[in-house]
RNA sequence: GCUCGAUUCGUCUAACGGUUAGGACAAGAGAUUCUCAAUCUCUAAAUAGGAGUUCGAUUCUCCUAUCGAGUACCA
């Protein structure tokens, strides 16, 4: 293996639909990597099932990882030395490779239909065995290592549908390195001959493409998810076979991402089910589902990122915030952890939260005035921005931010129930009708003027001030809820005070004693 | 079934073979506050089980259990 050769990683999704969360930390892992290292990060796109194709696919995994903030050096985008960069217009490429294995006596063809097959599965599964297509059983299949070099040629040329498998070793041990894992070693016996290029459409598996691709791209490492352990043994034969093995990648196995609750690794369904998203962005399905993505129910790229990042990987300190630059500084596969990470909903939220905090006024207000806009409601951006920072650290996503201020910008059209019980008592009427006056006597309403006009008030009058503070709040929000009311009374102005205060008067009345 | 992998508080995780097993989220209690949040303080909470190696094991080895993945002409 070559050692100090300049590092290629690649993320390699296949265009089957939305990506999710999983698929963009196994991307964010490959990017902070490759940065770390001062290398390249590719985006290959590997469409080799015709089958499973999903149109807008392929944008809606460039649109992710460019909304994470995740850029790449090559791409089908962005081209490179190596492009194309999607395997199916590489489809030329293959066949030539599969065939070099044919020639090497490392494969051959195999011409088995899929009914067949299916038929010795069903026979050995009814012994309660398993079928498996290797040294014991290839001997007696339909293939070019046990039919006649005659036959063989004839039913080539007769345009019957061959595969070509790849020709397992026999009880050899292959000792493979994972940077995550560790050594781990199999017994070659155990495997079975894996198609390597499929007859239904003209294209190499994943297994082919894979190794071909990696190798013509000269990546470095391959960091990928764990459920491609399985398949490590045989991409070391592959490469092996080719006489690849010294410019080999090096290999890491990311461990899963579990559901949040129950058993089993995150699947596309489960935010349905549990009401979060798995996908970074909204995703409508030809279908017509729509499946909810963090981008639009209000977490910030960052704070996704720095929860994704999060999950599986720990630098060994304390720290928990990290922005994307120092997590490229933090960085090491040697730190991502070998079992499986729950995702939890609650961190996500947190971390959201802690970003939404430090952001700036003007952009959150840029945020808020855009969903006013879109109420029918025209706020300046300063305006909006000033709302905001009243509000900045009791929201949790971005979409919180709009029924967090909106009293600010729009009369209560009701009254809390419960608020109106607890507050707007015969002798809290009595006070409010007071304070009403002193407000209208006041050049303007400011929380200079009012805090300690009031609190003196208060304490010359043995009031109760907290009665009044939130009688006062239930007039001008509608709710016992939300910032000092000092601040939001001189957000709204003195006019609209005066005016809400009336407001509450007439539609709450007096209550009888 | 077979193969491979994994196993520290409820969750994410930290700990050169030597720590009172640390932090964060969530939970509980208290403080603060005009309300609700936020904030601050405190509390509870874990090395799957069993052998072995060792002066000493969360850490190394083996067995068991549990969980996960793979077992397609899908990736």
């Amino acid at each position: 293996m070559t050692q100090n050769r300049r590092v290629r990683v690649r993320f390699a999704p296949s265009p089957t639909g939305p990506l999710h969360i999983g698929g963009v930390r196994t991307a964010l892992y490959n990017y902070l990597f490759a940065r770390h290292e001062g290398g390249d990060f590719i985006l290959r796109i590997e469409d080799t099932d015709s089958q499973r194709f999903v149109p807008g696919a392929e944008e809606y995994i460039m649109e992710a990882l460019e909304w994470c903030g995740i850029k790449l050096d090559e791409g089908i985008r962005e081209g490179g030395p190596h492009a194309p960069y999607r395997q199916s217009e590489r489809k030329e490429i293959y066949l030539k490779y599969a065939l070099q294995l044919v020639e090497s006596g490392n494969a051959y063809y195999a011409f088995d239909t899929a009914e067949e097959l299916d038929a010795l599965r069903k026979e050995a599964e009814a012994q309660g065995k398993s079928f498996s297509y290797g040294a014991a059983v290839r001997g007696s299949l339909n293939n070019s290592l046990a039919l006649s070099e005659e036959e063989v040629k004839a039913r080539l040329a007769g345009g019957n549908h061959w595969v070509i498998r790849f020709k397992m070793p026999e009880d050899e041990v292959v000792e493979m390195d994972d940077i995550i894992r560790g050594h781990i070693s199999i017994n070659t016996s155990t495997l079975d001959d894996k198609v390597l290029y499929k007859s239904a459409d003209s294209l190499p598996t994943y297994h082919l493409a894979n190794i071909v691709d990696d190798h013509l791209m000269e990546i470095s490492h391959v960091i990928r998810g764990e459920e491609w352990l399985p398949s490590l043994p045989l991409h070391y034969l592959l490469y092996k076979a080719f006489g690849w093995t010294d410019s080999q990648p090096r290999f890491a196995h990311l461990p899963l991402l579990l559901k949040p609750q129950g058993q089993g690794k995150l699947s596309k369904r489960d935010g349905d089910k549990f009401g979060f998203p798995v996908f970074p962005l909204e995703w409508h399905s030809a279908e017509g589902e729509v499946s909810i993505g963090y981008r639009e129910e209000g977490y910030l790229p960052q704070a996704f990122i720095n929860m994704l990042a999060l999950l599986g990987w720990n630098p060994g300190t304390e720290q928990e915030i990290f922005s994307m630059d120092e997590l490229i500084e933090a960085f090491s596969l040697e730190k991502v952890s070998k079992s499986g990470a729950r995702f939890n909903q609650d961190k996500a939220k947190w971390f959201n939260a802690q970003y939404i905090r430090s952001s700036s006024d003007e952009f959150l207000g840029a945020q808020l005035k855009d969903m006013l806009a879109q109420r029918g409601i025209e706020a300046t951006a300063d305006r909006a921005a000033a709302a905001v920072s009243l509000i900045k650290e009791r929201a949790v996503l971005i979409k919180d931010l709009l029924p967090l201020t909106l009293y600010m910008f729009e009369a209560p059209k009701n009254y809390d129930e419960k608020s109106v019980n607890k507050f707007w008592k015969a002798e809290d009427v009595e006070r409010f009708k007071v304070l009403r006056e002193k407000f209208a006597g006041l050049d303007a309403i400011t929380v200079a003027e009012t805090e300690p006009f009031i609190c003196q008030w208060a304490a010359d009058s043995g009031l109760p001030l907290g009665r009044m503070m939130n009688s006062l709040r239930l007039a001008i929000l509608g709710i016992s809820q939300g910032p000092s009311i000092f601040a939001i009374c001189e957000f709204i102005g003195k006019e609209e005070t005066l005016a809400r205060m009336d407001a509450a008067l007439a539609t709450l009345g007096t209550p009888a004693e």
